[in-house]
DNA sequence: CTGTTAGCGCATTCAC
DNA sequence: GTGAATGCGCTAACAG
């Protein structure tokens, strides 16, 4: 038990080792002009005391905090988790923390968070906004003296720079392979659709639609396994049943393929199915399903690599580089042809 | 632009209310003890200069950091992503923050990890343990003086406590059913057999089988879906081909679904199927898949309290309150019956 | 109710 | 090569 209470601290070393704190303080940030006895002996007594320097203490000597947060819906959805891990992977090789909270896409929480990081003092802040149109957190992000960056969704009005999946397009060329296989009634169930990335996905399913002269049918009303059923009962009972459905979201997708299930349906010899966005047992299922995937990973790596480098331009200066600076990643998806549409007829039994 | 550079502080504020700087603390921490007038006034001015306490200076001060960590070995694993999420909901409730950071079951990695939540002075430390059997670790987290908790898997000899799943009772109780079912050759395909829940699982399985006079038989070379298929199919050339398969983990339950799946062989009439630890899709798979399923969120969401529970004991005194404090919290499984072991057999098509 | 002051642990001048 | 002194932003005594 040592004397007064908690972890051992840079003085205590010093007086131990018989030496400075400067001396320590040099020691523990590379050894640099020390003398090489000095260094081992100081090595030595910091090892055997299990010294650890304190963070806050050199935070507040001003410079940075080598940490920066990232602000998602959940922690527990593989989309952003898969980015988060690769953003941390960045972070690691920038000797940096980074720190994950979830806004369940709250903008209350979202803001809590924010001022959390803020108090952290994060050299820098990833955010997957709540709400894109959000003028007062436009404001209060555009406020800040750190770098931003938005993931997945951008901020209306803004010139806070955002890594974003082509939504639009990925849906349009889903929508027009589907066209392309003969499909005539396509029908779009969306959910949730509020989200800026849904909204894409719509206007991507509309121009494809719009552009082959073929009726627009979109349902927003799938929020869980029953309205997902009750949806498509109503669509297959309808005067002119859909002959392919487009998903615009992972759960819009497996409840889809659920309710199809259920309702004995071949897929994709009575009604095709095409999901947007990836998931793990999409090759798995039968039939496997045709997704448009997205790069999660690349997401969250660009993201942070920017962030990064935004970070490293800044440098002593203030100014934060008026230079060339992308404003806009916008990262292209894959259209991942499994048996659900139609290609793989073979491996299309259902 | 402000004169000096970063954020406002304390003193800027205090300066632009016309007050001392112990009132904006205070305004700050609850407003008790300041005038009704001072407190508008004050509050006002934090507002307008968008003040944010500095929290590293509050660390420094001494007091708790509000801040813990937890290190797993994955961000984007659905199992630990859902116990920090649940771990950060105990922690928000608690007014504190809490920092995950991947291991990847790496021990140096873990280790440097540990050693920068320490250097976060973080209140409180939950660990999913790379290695059970480290004693380096051990000793390490022994002599911490901040409470330390174990996650999904122990440290062996050590009276650091723990939160796991039951899996040697789990595992037991999914063999005795498939037992139950009347299969005789009931394999056991682990996968990475060198982690403490892979080996408990193990046990339990041998337990039920050597009860019931059963041979065991173990494959212990599952590790991606190319190994399984090779195991399967020789398994299924061999003299006495198994009629059920009980996998340990996950992914050794896909890679077995599908390679059962390519050999078209029918689950469960010719081989049943029984896997460890649930999955989002293994209900919508046909035939859907029994499994043994943990409690997840409990897990994290119990070690998080345990965890707060014992910040909130030590209070002032910096005794660790030496009580009746619980040494392993063992939560139990569910078997979730569905097709794959027999059960449900009209839904059984396969 | 309010202001003054000291000090938390560290990096950093500036001397030696 | 090395050490003594200063201050980062904040809270917690102590006065008033």
């Amino acid at each position: 038990m040592s004397k007064k209470s908690g972890p051992t601290t840079l003085s205590e070393v010093a007086r131990a080792a018989g030496v400075g704190t400067t001396t320590v303080s040099r020691v523990i940030n590379g050894g640099f002009r020390v003398h090489p006895t000095t260094l081992a002996r100081v090595k030595r007594v910091i090892e055997e005391m299990g010294y650890l320097p304190n963070h806050a203490a050199r935070v507040l000597k001003g410079d940075r905090t080598k940490t920066i947060g990232i602000i998602v819906p959940s922690i527990a959805d593989p989309f952003f988790s898969s980015c988060a891990e690769a953003a941390q992977a960045v972070a690691r090789a920038n000797d940096s923390l980074l720190i994950v909270t979830a806004s369940h896409n709250d903008p209350h929480i979202e803001l809590e968070n924010v001022n959390i990081l803020l108090s952290h003092r994060v050299d820098g802040l990833i955010l997957a906004p709540a709400n894109s149109r959000s003028q007062a957190l436009r404001e209060i992000l555009e406020r800040l003296s750190i770098p931003v960056l938005t993931i997945d969704r951008p901020i209306s009005n803004s010139s806070i720079p955002s890594v974003l999946t082509n939504n639009f397009k990925g849906a349009r060329i889903a929508t027009q392979h589907l066209i392309e296989h003969g499909y005539k009634r396509i029908v779009c169930l969306t959910g949730e659709s509020t989200l800026y990335t849904i909204q894409e996905r719509m206007r991507g399913y509309r121009a494809a639609m719009e552009a082959a002269g073929l009726p627009e049918i979109l349902n927003t009303s799938i929020k869980d396994y029953k309205s997902a059923e009750y949806a498509i009962e109503s669509l297959l009972a309808g005067a002119e049943p859909p002959d392919a459905i487009f998903t615009l979201k992972n759960s819009s997708t497996i409840f889809a393929f659920e309710a199809l299930q259920k309702n004995s349906v071949a897929v994709p010899k009575t009604v095709a199915l095409l999901g947007f966005d990836d998931f793990e047992l999409a090759s798995t299922l039968k039939p496997s399903i045709t997704v448009v995937q997205q790069p999660v990973e690349e997401i969250g790596r660009v993201t942070a690599e920017i962030l990064f480098e935004q970070l490293l331009g800044k440098d002593s200066s203030g100014a934060t580089m008026p230079s060339k600076r992308t404003r806009q990643v916008m990262l292209e998806t894959l259209l991942i042809q499994r048996a659900s549409c139609g290609c793989m007829p073979a491996a299309a039994a259902s």
